[in-house]
DNA sequence: TGAAATGTTGGGGCG
DNA sequence: ACGCCCCAACATTTC
């Protein structure tokens, strides 16, 4: 009977470096490594398919790294680790926070009964820079607005966390009874749509460690103009790999740090603050991903209509740069931030649907798919957040398109069928004389969409639906 | 981390 | 030389 047996439970944490929970443990005896798949506890918010399919990669990377030795389980977590914490004799579970409202439920509760059966339970932060209860005003509420977060919260807060090492030693240690491997978690999909999903992405912690070195080595330089670029790669591309904890905010921080100072370095941490901010309001306020922070857009008259949902979820709308981002999503499980901000305007003004129908389409389509930054930023873009943007801000895609993709290079990577179509029309193909279009071999209405709006008509449209909420409140 | 409408200014054409 | 108009370029306001 081994009395030194500590649980260390993965979860948004894949990762060996910078891991306070794994570092305790491993430094404190024999580990059993632990993950869980929880498909109960979530509600809607059950991780989607696109995730799945990341976590299963991430899952395999993660047990190579740990030589087969992480234990993978399907199921209620406090029932599992119970069972573990009796079979085992464990006398410690360790895990790193998750910022989701079901899981803060859940985790207290496990945390409860785990010290009812006298078995210390901790957990650490593994997944942020600050805490969301570190960084509060004066009067001790959240801020509710980004700028002063950042500049004064978090700036004046404690410095984050300088990154841990890997632990020396894991401490490897196997129940013997174990069954399930990872494929018996039935993350990947049924049909092969992941085949295109897979060419454009290395996932585990090697990879996410490569890809921050690359980044803040080469990049950095040209982030802050770049960024807004599409076409360019002048982005991270982290998020997936810090959404599944390949690597820790911590560590892209001080990476990125270690550079000189400069414009585009400033501008990548409060980028990264962003994300804080974000956990921040789903702490504090945890109805964000359901409920309009500012209540007087429950009242705003949304359209219900599923051919323009269904043109928009499947780049048919006949607005390229909408198409470009939302096949750009489909095919890669990514869409470059510009572009979500330029669809996500263009579902929720110009198509005047309602954000929620965004959020869960990108819930199961982003392979970063996010509660804290999903949620937070449909409510950005739909004007209905915190600090949010104004509602009147509409973006007009060919206008975005002609600035952010000049070249159409973006825009022609993901819509073949407009590819011999001039710059001057790419971006309002409804615009183009016959015979451009003839010469292009663009026919719209047959291989590419007629617009399902008109911009300018569907922009007063979405104007005057936000004038009814003006005499409320 | 908007875009369109409206206002202002200043240069050039022209009577 | 002058006033007038036009309009591009830029600035400000509004949604």
């Amino acid at each position: 009977m081994n009395k030194d047996i500590i649980i260390h439970w993965f979860r948004q944490d894949l990762r060996l470096q910078d891991n306070p929970s794994l570092y305790e443990a491993a430094n404190n005896g024999l580990v059993l490594h632990i993950y869980i798949l929880d498909d109960n506890s979530a509600d809607e918010h059950c991780m989607g398919a696109a995730s799945r399919w990341w976590l299963h990669h991430s899952l395999q990377s993660l047990n190579k790294s740990l030589k087969g030795k992480l234990a993978v389980y399907v199921g209620d977590p406090k029932k599992i680790i119970v069972d573990l914490v009796q079979e085992h004799n464990v006398h410690a579970v360790y895990w790193n926070r998750c910022y989701e409202p079901w899981r803060i439920v859940r985790d207290k509760k496990i945390k409860k009964v785990l010290q009812a059966h006298n078995t210390d339970a901790q957990s650490f932060n593994g997944s942020l820079l600050w805490e969301p209860w570190q960084v509060l005003k004066k009067d001790d509420t959240p801020y509710k607005v980004f700028t002063p977060y950042y500049r004064n919260g978090c700036i004046h807060a404690a410095v984050p966390r300088q990154p841990l090492p890997k632990p020396k030693r894991l401490g490897l240690y196997e129940t013997g009874t174990h069954q399930l491997s990872i494929d018996d978690l039935k993350l990947l999909p049924t049909i092969a749509w992941d085949k295109s999903l897979a060419s454009h992405w290395k996932i585990g912690e090697m990879a996410a460690s490569k890809k921050l070195e690359k980044f803040t080595a080469n990049r950095l330089d040209n982030y802050k103009q770049g960024r807004n670029f599409p076409a360019l790669n002048s982005v991270s591309r982290l998020s997936p790999h810090l959404h599944f904890g390949e690597i820790s905010p911590n560590q892209a921080w001080y990476a990125a740090k270690n550079n000189e100072e400069s414009d585009d370095l400033d501008h990548f941490l409060s980028e990264m603050a962003w994300r804080e901010f974000s956990h921040s309001l789903l702490y504090h306020f945890p109805e964000l991903p359901r409920k309009n922070l500012q209540s007087k857009f429950d009242n705003f008259p949304w359209l219900e209509n599923k051919e323009y949902l269904r043109s928009w979820q499947t780049g048919q709308t006949g607005h390229p740069l909408v198409d470009a981002g939302m096949r750009e999503l489909w095919q890669t499980g990514y869409m470059h931030n510009r572009v979500r901000m330029v669809v996500g305007s263009f579902l929720v003004k110009n198509l005047l649907l309602h954000w929620h129908h965004g959020e869960k389409w990108f819930w199961d389509c982003l392979l970063d798919a996010d509660l804290a930054n999903n949620s937070a930023s449909w409510q950005w873009i739909a004007g209905c957040g915190a600090d949010a943007a104004p509602y009147f801000r509409v973006f007009n895609p060919s206008t975005q398109g002609q600035k952010f993709d000049p070249e159409g290079e973006y825009t022609r990577r993901f819509i073949p069928e407009l590819k011999e179509l001039p710059n001057k029309y790419l971006f309002n193909p409804w615009d183009a004389p016959e015979e451009i279009l003839l010469k292009a071999g663009v026919v719209l209405g047959e291989n590419y969409p007629k617009p399902i709006v008109d911009l300018k008509s569907s922009r007063v449209r979405a104007l005057d639906a936000f004038q009814t909420l003006k005499n409320q409140e």
